[in-house]
RNA sequence: GGUCACGUGGCCGAGUGGUUAGGCAGUGGUCUGCAAAACCUCUUACAGCGGUUCAAAUCCGCUCGUGACCUCCA
């Protein structure tokens, strides 16, 4: 697999990705509710279209990415009241500056999690003009009605022009008979009949004027109208978690294939859930672990839950462990030793050595370049590419012990291991430490590693026991080769 | 009840007709002032029962088990 294949939830197979209009590509992945601080589940969504954002550009195309935040117009469904709106009585603040609060600290655990930020992340809120724009449209093409300053969309008028239930499987007769008698909803014509519009009650603080009352938009409406305004009728992705297929993604597919008569994206991309003793985590079941817990509380790196997601296919569920979270930790702080071992051994002088071992660790370490693309492109086989990398590491780890001599390796290799092991392992999965505490620990380290070797060799054990015990402090451990000194960082809690 | 997934070694998790996944944990060794790291070594699994095949963990059927969606959720 040379080119991207990318499993299409809408034709359930996996296919060759081919833009629409080569070499841009048009992204669009439904974003967080902010009501709430972000959790791991959050983290899986944003962390499996971030290494698809970065392996498309790294694949020469031209991305655009959008993610939405949401922040009106999601309903509770049992009180039919807004989620911003509900959050905000319970903590005593505007409805807005909720979302805004949420939305800061969203946008920060993404950056912690070394998350590239979206081309554009627009919110609900400020697209009210042209969510109504599409309602009047769906009226106007005969496939809304209005009930009492509310605006429902017709799906049984729908279902006969169009077919509903494509993408997830649904049979919409079958919707039917499965109906509860539940209903409180008295306006709609049909239980699965969804919100377009919904007149505000008077209490509700979260109101914007339309033709129809003064009200707020239907939750399927902002992805339809910001993905329309800022992409199109038609772009090449949408992305969001596997519970959204159903029924969000479905009504955004019914409310474009009315009115622009296609359905809007060509590649549905759904990831998994993360589970909790087997059970889904989310917001319902109060089973859900914030980033910042994780970060916090039990002392994770960032990096290590990046690690964890990664090492799982985003299409398999994923269960939650903390014993889990920290092998991640650990793995991911034996790669990151490895990528910081060939920052600190760059080699700017060509040399032309080459002979029968040099052309087979040459051989081996292209080969293993090879797998790592056809994994990225085999829909993202991110699990792949790091028992990839570990076979990288393996022989990072006998450069490291002059078992392979560095200096009698050609420079293609060398070059070859270095862009390979970096581009995956940064530039693609995104595992990495911040530059500047990089750069500050590798100058620390050039003053201090020459002091200890002086030390050992005049056997000052004092000394060397004091410097590796200060050294501790700052997760860093010296390791003693047979012709050198080198470092590696440790865990946060590891002990000595 | 309907629709759809999935069941892999102590744990987490890839793979998918014949060839070692990988990580974590554990075993024994090499190295070492002591360590650590690294290296080598060992523990070799695919829910059960049938079937197809030269060959199945991988395909098909049945059984059992788990989960997701059907109502808000990433």
């Amino acid at each position: 697999m040379h080119t991207l294949h990318l499993y299409n939830s809408f034709s359930k197979k996996k296919e060759t990705f081919q833009p629409i209009h080569p070499p841009y590509v048009n992204m669009y992945v439904c974003g967080p509710t902010v009501y709430g601080p972000a959790h791991l589940g959050h983290a899986r969504s944003a962390i499996t279209f971030d290494i698809l954002f970065r392996h498309l550009q790294h694949s020469k195309y031209q991305v655009k990415y959008i993610r939405n935040i949401t922040d009106v117009g999601h309903l509770e469904n049992e009180t039919e009241e807004d989620k911003i709106a509900q959050a905000a009585k319970k903590y005593s603040q505007e409805p807005m500056a909720l979302a805004q609060h949420f939305t800061n600290s969203y946008r920060k655990d993404m950056q912690d999690l070394n998350i590239l930020p979206p081309t554009i992340e627009p919110q609900a809120s400020g697209h009210i003009t042209e969510q109504i724009a599409i309602v009047q449209n769906i009226i106007k093409k005969g496939y809304g009605y209005v009930k009492n300053g509310s605006v429902y969309f017709d799906l049984q008028k729908y279902h006969q022009n169009f077919h509903y239930g494509t993408l997830s499987g649904r049979i919409l007769e079958d919707l039917w008979e499965a109906t509860r008698s539940l209903n409180h909803q008295k306006e709609k014509k049909n239980a699965h009949d969804f919100a377009l519009w919904k007149k505000a009650s008077e209490k509700h603080i979260m109101r914007w004027p339309s033709p129809w009352s003064e009200g707020y938009p239907g939750w399927h409406l902002e992805c339809t109208a910001m993905s329309k305004k800022y992409f199109g009728s038609h772009f090449d992705i949408h992305g969001g978690g596997m519970d959204l297929l159903f029924p969000h993604h479905e009504c955004e597919i019914a409310q474009a294939m009315c009115t622009e008569q296609q359905n809007p994206a060509k590649y549905w991309i759904h990831h998994n859930m993360i589970t909790v003793k087997k059970q889904k985590m989310g917001k319902s079941l109060q089973n859900f672990i914030t980033i910042q817990d994780l970060l916090q509380q039990h002392t994770l790196h960032p990096m290590a839950i990046r690690m964890f997601i990664l090492q799982a296919h985003y299409r398999n569920p994923l269960n939650f462990s903390l014993p889990a979270l920290q092998a991640a930790q650990k793995a991911y702080y034996k790669l990151y030793n490895g990528y910081q071992y060939l920052q600190a051994n760059q080699v700017t002088t060509p040399t032309y050595n080459s002979n029968s071992y040099t052309q087979t660790l040459k051989k081996k370490i292209k080969n293993i370049e090879e797998k790592c693309t056809y994994a990225i492109n085999d829909d993202l086989n991110t699990p792949k590419v790091i028992a990839c990398l570990f076979d990288l590491l393996k022989i990072i780890h006998d450069l490291q012990k002059r078992m392979i001599d560095w200096q009698s390796l050609d420079q293609d290799t060398r070059i070859c291991l270095y862009n390979t092991y970096t581009h995956f392992f940064k530039k693609i999965l995104g595992l990495y430490e911040e530059e500047y505490k990089e750069k500050n620990t590798q100058y620390m380290m050039s003053i201090l590693l020459p002091c200890y070797i002086e030390a050992k060799k005049n056997n000052n054990y004092d000394l060397i026991d004091h410097i590796r015990k200060a050294l501790q402090k700052q997760n860093i451990r010296l390791k003693d080769l047979k012709n050198t000194v080198d470092w590696h960082y440790v865990m946060l809690n590891d002990k000595i």
